[in-house]
RNA sequence: GGAGAUGUCGCAUAGUGGCCUAGUGCGCCCGCCUGCUAAGCGGGUUGAGGUUGAAACCUCUCGCGGGUUCAAAUCCCGCCAUCUCCGCCA
């Protein structure tokens, strides 16, 4: 969530905010009107609340007929008291829900308009000439079949739809990446982490994923419990609560954990193969740090990024999303677009958001400074999510005869090149 | 899953209905004193919100949420966490 003091501060900001999002003004006057309500509210209730006090402390001296007085004048007063504090609750939760339903301020540099309307910032090397290399290149579904890499049928036999078993090479392969993944994030200065998959609303609710995207998240109302669809939400809300001391800033976790993602409203979409499913694995970087060091951190998360994908030797371009596109928490998001040879376009493999202060406002998490406490910012960043990088790899690196190459990152941990089985 | 115990300020502890505006010790911060350090002395030290030009002030915060009461750290109910024992299990 946003800052509150915005709204009496600055209300434009938050309306020219909206409108680059293109979305509604109108929730900006809402939330002011809100905010007064509340306020008012809250000086009701301490008025009545300061006085009942004060009597009460005349009560526990006085006795006689001066006590059975006041008590009659203080009985009154209670139910008064009673009142202007539950009204002064409503007051204050109608308003924190209208403050968690507003995005946050999308950044100036974010382009304008929406999904269509991303801006390619870089592209990096040149897609394969199949035509010229003399054959047509195969999907990864057909190419990981033949190397007896990944199971879809009885994926859906056991599981459903969008479901699939890593096997023989593919199994391999998926540890291979998690092996490289998460011992370079260590090199460059994360803390590995496995964290729990499953969590509580708090931490679902802080990350900002039971908004607009509810509907996308696996919940088991057995538990009151909800299925990650990223560990962004276990590593955000890992130090809720807490304020952390001054100087240990910034604070670099990388994470190995399952995702589950429901894909409703995704019918139809990308069904072949492993691209679109309910559940893979994923390596993810977040960080804490400062608000001042926060835009240099988003760039530092994509410099990560793209050096993880110039390791595996893919082609891939760089695009800054639309401020439309840019989901609840984020102020600006870039994504890496691996080359899908057989679907002859770029598909997102990875992507860095820049949450500024707005999950940490939701989960309480601040840092202690000279001036006392304040909220940190947070970030996050794919550095593999593991179905989709090994469809780029197979795609990008099949010979006509079905083989695959692997690149130099990965030869320690597996054959140079993947044969088909026989 | 069953039984029991515990949860107070960074840590340790005191507090069984009004004198709690939560005491004390340790730690930490600022002074003083002192060849240096330590000790000693004095002051400060949860966080949030409201109000304000600022300060003063006010409200909330004793694991969390309800309730009883004129009044709750204190009594009652529910939940959560931790510990011990039993059961089950990788």
């Amino acid at each position: 969530m946003i800052d509150a003091k915005l709204l009496r501060e600055d209300p434009d900001l938050l309306r020219a905010a909206q409108r680059r999002r293109g979305e509604s003004e109108s929730l900006v006057d809402e939330l002011v009107a809100a905010d007064e309500r509340r306020r008012s509210s809250i000086a009701s209730y301490e008025a009545v609340r300061a006085e009942q006090k004060s009597i009460g402390k005349l009560v526990a001296k006085a006795s006689g007929d001066e006590k059975a007085e006041l008590l009659a004048r203080t009985k009154a007063l209670s139910a008064q008291v009673k009142e202007a504090e539950a009204a002064q609750g409503e007051a204050a939760q109608a308003f924190e829900r209208l403050l968690k339903s507003l995005p946050n301020l999308a950044s100036e540099q974010a382009p304008e308009g929406g999904e269509d309307d991303f801006v390619v910032l870089d592209t990096v090397g040149t897609p394969r000439d199949f035509a010229a290399e003399g054959f047509e290149p195969k999907d990864h579904l057909e190419l990981g079949e033949a190397l007896g890499a990944f199971d879809v049928e009885r994926g859906a036999k056991v599981s459903g739809a969008r479901f699939y078993y890593l096997t023989g090479v593919g199994a391999q392969l998926e540890l291979a990446l998690t092996q490289l993944a998460m011992s370079k994030a260590a090199e460059w200065g994360f803390t590995p982490m496995i964290p729990p998959a499953l969590v509580k609303p708090r931490a679902m609710e802080g990350t900002g994923f039971l908004g607009q995207a509810a509907d996308d998240v696996y919940y088991l109302p057995k538990d009151d419990l909800y299925l990650v669809g990223t560990s962004e939400v276990p590593l955000a809300a890992y130090h809720s609560d807490e304020i952390l001391d001054a100087g240990t800033l910034p604070r670099r976790y990388a994470a190995f954990s399952p995702c589950y993602r429901r894909e409703a409203g995704s019918y139809g979409k990308d069904t072949r193969g492993i691209f679109r499913v309910h559940w893979f694995d994923k390596v993810e970087m977040f960080v804490y740090t400062t608000p001042e060091e926060a835009a240099a951190e988003h760039e530092r998360l994509l410099g990560w990024e793209r050096a993880w994908l110039d390791a595996l030797e893919l082609p891939y371009r760089v695009v800054d999303v639309a401020a439309g596109d840019l989901g609840l928490s984020a102020i600006r998001k870039f994504d890496c677009e691996a080359w899908i040879p057989t679907q002859g376009k770029y598909r997102e493999v990875s992507s860095a958001s820049n949450c500024t202060q707005f999950q940490a406002r939701r989960l309480d998490i601040r840092e202690r400074t000279d001036e006392g406490p304040r909220h940190v910012s947070t970030l996050n960043g794919t550095l593999c999510a593991m179905t989709r990088t090994i469809i780029a790899l197979l795609e990008n690196g099949q010979q006509a005869d079905g083989s695959v190459r692997l690149p130099k990152a990965l030869h320690g941990l597996l054959p140079a090149v993947l044969e088909p089985l026989s």
